[in-house]
DNA sequence: CTGAAAGCGCTTACAG
DNA sequence: CTGAAAGCGCTTACAG
């Protein structure tokens, strides 16, 4: 098949290139007559535009990236959803390149991004990204980047994280409006939200006049199933009272849920346990009671924003905390009946 | 900043942009010191190939597509990761577009990677795909076209898909090969997974002699969790013996897990049961034992055959089926000590 | 080995 | 409202 041009469309139709492009762009005002003319031409010679040679002069491609340390991660991959969805509302199309920690992939994308000429790009500040010159690179061609998710923010970008510290505030508040006063948390070492979902949690205890009790924080290396359950099992040797645990993540928290099956206490009846992020959590048994990240918020405010800065918003960047929400499951309870001494 | 272009490294190292188009595209034989000049000018201008006015020429943009259903869809997830993957060690960057059963995003997208030059599309060949006219349009463009998982495929197309009979087959023969005879499947009724998977157990069944009984086959409509728990209150009332059962995927497992919890028969110990796909089976109490679809290899080789199709490979196209493997877990044991009558 | 020139398929001042 | 022409940043015959 050959592929008819804007020349072939002008031939037959009689008139110009330009005119064909006026109406193919609606760029200019063309007559009735000649529109119907290039239209039908355009229709008879299956015409199509050629973004590429069109992107040449214009340097607009209509395209965007979206950068993620790993696209399977469920996490991730509902953020993709938004974005693609956002992007394809807005007449955009989306790159995505996963990154694994690897800084060569990061300059590969970082290289082949610009040479692709997308009009955007959002990104995970991942630490591989922020440590590789991504941004700047990107910057110094005029490309716009927003950051999204993870708990990492930089000064000189749009920004959307979730809110953290609200987010354990929540989680906490929900807990002590059950009646739980004993509070534990366990967390991932060296994990920035760990610290900050457990600020979050603090400040909602003490507002509810409770001395939170250090004995009561238990970090451990990893935040997978098992360090869950390894988590659990520090907490009872502490052997401090508690009637509720907020565990950092889904994953952990089906660990914890296992190694307190595991040890008798049976979960809400003796135990409430709530998690982060909502992503198996509806698959444990109990189903957790999790705190809902604003996954697809996420994506979606982050093209929406990254679209305004491609028409040319030049506010200055901004760090948006998106707020969470509890979905309240089968995990908590009321510690009125029983409790763990 | 300035962009520079090739025209002003040619200037800066005194040749040609012939010339300085060679050195970049190691295409021509360039005297060392021309070269050296050129990549010193390079450096110093910051130099990056502008990949559309190369692509106009050549017709290669050096990208490809990926289009799915839902991309959230843990499956899906992780093909795109190994798309991505192999898509990145060929020097390709990777499009992800989702059609969403949504005929008129399928057409944005039939539209958008043309008028995008994309070299090559990877498909997934769900409905409002194969429906559409996608997939002849790209090739009136000769953009080459590979579908993948799901179990439909295309005759005049490379398909790559996972072995649904041969999954069947698995699966009972792994039952079987524990010593269960009289093996149940769930499944979702117009699938034609289903059918397939349903058919390998059958033939498994068959070969060992054993008359597949049909009151222990339930089909209903849906395929999430709660329409496993459905089939398994279906299965429970037609009070044929059964020790073990298959049902057609993790999540509908996952419902089947509770339904026997709730009355009362306890998994492994006196029903086994067994799924496909291996998505969330890890996280279910008792863990799925799973036939795991070779969702990583279905995007890699599906990649692979694509550009091998873009290099000019003009074999007649083929469907390739993918071996699946099963994962033991917990959900599954030997009849012997005591089963359900 | 090297370069001048044509051309890839578009868009947009500019002139009419 | 319409069109001729220049130009977007490259590559590749072609001639030397």
């Amino acid at each position: 098949m050959i592929i008819a041009t804007i020349r072939d469309v002008a031939k037959r139709a009689g008139v110009s290139v330009a005119t064909v492009s006026a109406v193919v762009n609606n760029s200019k005002p063309v007559s009735e007559p000649l529109r119907q003319r290039v239209q039908e031409a355009i229709e008879a010679l299956g015409y199509r535009q050629n973004l590429l040679a069109r992107a040449l002069y214009t340097k607009r491609t209509m395209t965007l990236a979206f950068l993620v340390p790993s696209i399977e991660n469920p996490f991730f991959a509902e953020v993709l959803r938004a974005v693609e969805e956002t992007a394809h509302a807005n007449n955009y199309s989306v790159f995505v390149g996963s990154t694994n920690g690897d800084r060569a992939k990061v300059e590969f994308y970082r290289d082949r991004l610009i040479a692709l000429g997308v009009d955007g790009v959002l990104t995970v500040l991942s630490w591989d990204v922020v440590s590789s010159d991504l941004i700047p690179a990107l910057q110094a061609y005029e490309i716009p980047v927003v950051g999204v998710a993870g708990s990492r923010t930089l000064p000189n970008i749009d920004c959307f994280v979730s809110d953290d510290f609200g987010a354990g505030e929540q989680a906490a508040r929900y807990l002590l409006g059950l009646g739980h006063r004993q509070i534990a948390f366990i967390g991932s070492k060296d994990s920035q939200t760990t610290v900050l979902r457990y600020e979050g949690v603090k400040s909602a205890l003490s507002k509810s006049d409770i001395e939170p009790d250090p004995s009561l924080l238990i970090t451990v290396d990893g935040y997978e199933e098992a360090d869950g359950s390894r988590a659990v099992s520090e907490l009872i040797v502490q052997n401090s009272e508690f009637t509720a645990v907020v565990a950092f993540n889904d994953v952990m928290a089906l660990g914890a849920l296992s190694a307190f099956e595991d040890q008798g206490f049976s979960v809400p009846e003796r135990l409430s346990v709530i998690s982060f992020d909502d992503t198996i959590s509806g698959y444990t048994r109990p189903r957790l009671t999790t705190v809902v990240c604003p996954k697809h918020d996420l994506g979606a405010k982050g093209v929406a924003k990254l679209l305004a800065r491609i028409e040319g918003d030049d506010s200055p960047p901004q760090i948006h905390k998106l707020p969470t929400r509890i979905l309240a499951r089968e995990s908590t309870r009321s510690p009125w009946v029983a409790h763990y001494v």
